[in-house]
DNA sequence: AGTATTTTATACCGATAGTATATTTTTTGC
DNA sequence: GCAAAAAATATACTATCGGTATAAAATACT
């Protein structure tokens, strides 16, 4: 992951110091010491402090999505350890990021955007981990997958804040998973008995299929496509132009999109764009999933 | 609950600010407008925007405690209904005062002390409810009421917003703790059997007992005192000093000093340190407790 | 009525986020 | 290798905010 030098740079100082003395005790100018970059570079990056703040977290959340993808490779569907592994990555980044302590900070910031991004970012949790209960424990069946979601991160996070809060060993999340998963199987069984539900799983299925998010991320696509084409050189254009052309077609073909998205991610390969198409890969999977999803 | 009438005045207008536009987003200036008083007047009742914030969560924890405590006067420990309507309480003073936007305000706060309070809050919380679970559902056992009360509290939350963010009905605390607490059962009983426990149950128990607790408590006591005193008249101050000479004594008698804050709420009834006495009484109970806890 | 306290109005300080710009440095294309 | 273009720097500037200080006016107390 190069990204861009000192953009690199600044995320890194910035990142170290919001950790460390928060992110409104952190000024501007401590950033720019810590980076050692001038204003003005800075603005040219970023339009505002908090738009800094965000580029830490996605980057993080990309990071996770790549590893839970790594992880499923050759691996069963059904395989509970794949799971385990795949829950506690996107833990083990907060951990190695220290990112609660930044939630925490988004979570003050009245910046809608902001809000509005973590808020998403729950939801697509949500949608997941509800998917890999269906896939692992009740196969076929997801009737009741949303409402243990929900309990399921519901508990492990807590359990996580009290250990750090109460212990001084060093936090283990895949322990804290595997214990409440135990726990979880029980109450699974017991609830399916009893057939009681409490959310049904159409709840955020909005987020999952429909008009509204296929559009969605077909805007986000495109409007990165937009801000990559700017700064690509030509091999790099015609790459990108075949792809923005098949993709927004009547019916676009999904062998070709994905050989695009491979040759994309060579041809990137360690460039200062490297990010910003691994952001452009991860929509574009979305969205073919996303319109399959339609044509069932 | 009287207070001062400036100073209600000031916490409500702050209140409603903060939860329409952010804690950050909301200036000093903006308070002063909406509460028609001028920055001198501000900074005569709050050293700080910081401590007005706090103020306003402290007067909603504090009404949450007195609802919690009439709703077990003369009810059986065991009962559940109780321990449900309890568990409510708070939940719906959240839902009331709308406390999840300013927690989430205030959780981004560097300010130390409102961080360690808030942490306090929670180990308390945590503290109640795993108590009130052993009274429940194991008595005379609490072995795994730590865990427990644990799961509960994660689950219940995220229940909470999860039906926040995707439903259009108003939320319903109660429905939630229902459920919560029929999946708990299954998974308690099957918890016990396996002999499997995460947590020890004197993780926390340093808050419930032992010299520092109670040191902090008298602190915390004594300097209520002492900022009473100053406004208090001159029947309402032998009570006060009576009170403090007992509880400082060697050995408080234990009667006397529940006599006294029986008076003392009698006193103060409908005066603007009402709401100044009540936090004492508090401390008062909870010292008492302490101390008894290190006799036995 | 007269004293003490509270409230107001207002000016001020230091720090901050963000803008603007002229100058220097680095990169790029040929 | 050199000139044009792009990026980075240094610096000065604006507006806002939290908080302090103070003198004058209003209110409360006895």
């Amino acid at each position: 992951m190069k990204m861009n030098k000192r953009k690199w740079k600044i995320i890194d100082a910035a990142h170290r110091l919001f950790i460390e003395k928060g992110f409104h005790a952190t000024s501007i100018q401590d950033i720019l010491d810590e980076a050692e970059i001038s204003k003005g570079t800075f603005y040219n990056y970023f339009t505002s402090k908090n738009e800094c703040l965000l580029a830490i977290i996605e980057y993080v959340e990309a990071e996770g999505y790549q590893k839970r993808i790594e992880l499923a490779i050759g691996k069963d569907q059904q395989d509970e350890e794949v799971f385990i592994k795949q829950l506690a990555v996107r833990l083990n980044m907060n951990k190695k990021y220290n990112m609660l302590a930044l939630f925490n900070h988004v979570m003050q910031l009245d910046d809608k955007e902001i809000r509005k991004y973590m808020d998403k970012q729950y939801r697509a949790e949500l949608n997941w981990v509800s998917k890999r209960i269906a896939d692992v424990y009740t196969p076929g069946k997801n009737d009741y997958s949303l409402d243990h979601a929900v309990m399921l991160l519901g508990m492990v996070h807590h359990f996580l804040h009290v250990w750090k809060m109460g212990m001084e060993e060093e936090v283990e999340p895949e322990k804290v998973i595997r214990f409440i998963l135990k726990r979880m199987k029980s109450m699974m069984n017991d609830q399916m008995k009893s057939g009681e539900k409490f959310f049904s799983e159409e709840l955020f299925s909005f987020e999952l299929s429909g008009e509204g998010r296929a559009q969605r991320l077909l805007d986000s696509f495109i409007k990165k496509i937009d801000y990559i084409t700017k700064k690509a050189d030509s091999e790099q254009l015609d790459y990108l132009h075949f792809l923005q052309k098949e993709i927004t077609s009547e019916s676009p073909r999904k062998f070709i999109i994905e050989s695009m998205m491979l040759s994309l991610k060579h041809v990137f390969k360690d460039t200062e764009l490297e990010y910003e198409i691994s952001q452009v890969v991860q929509l574009a999977e979305k969205y073919i999933k996303c319109q399959e999803g339609e044509e069932v």
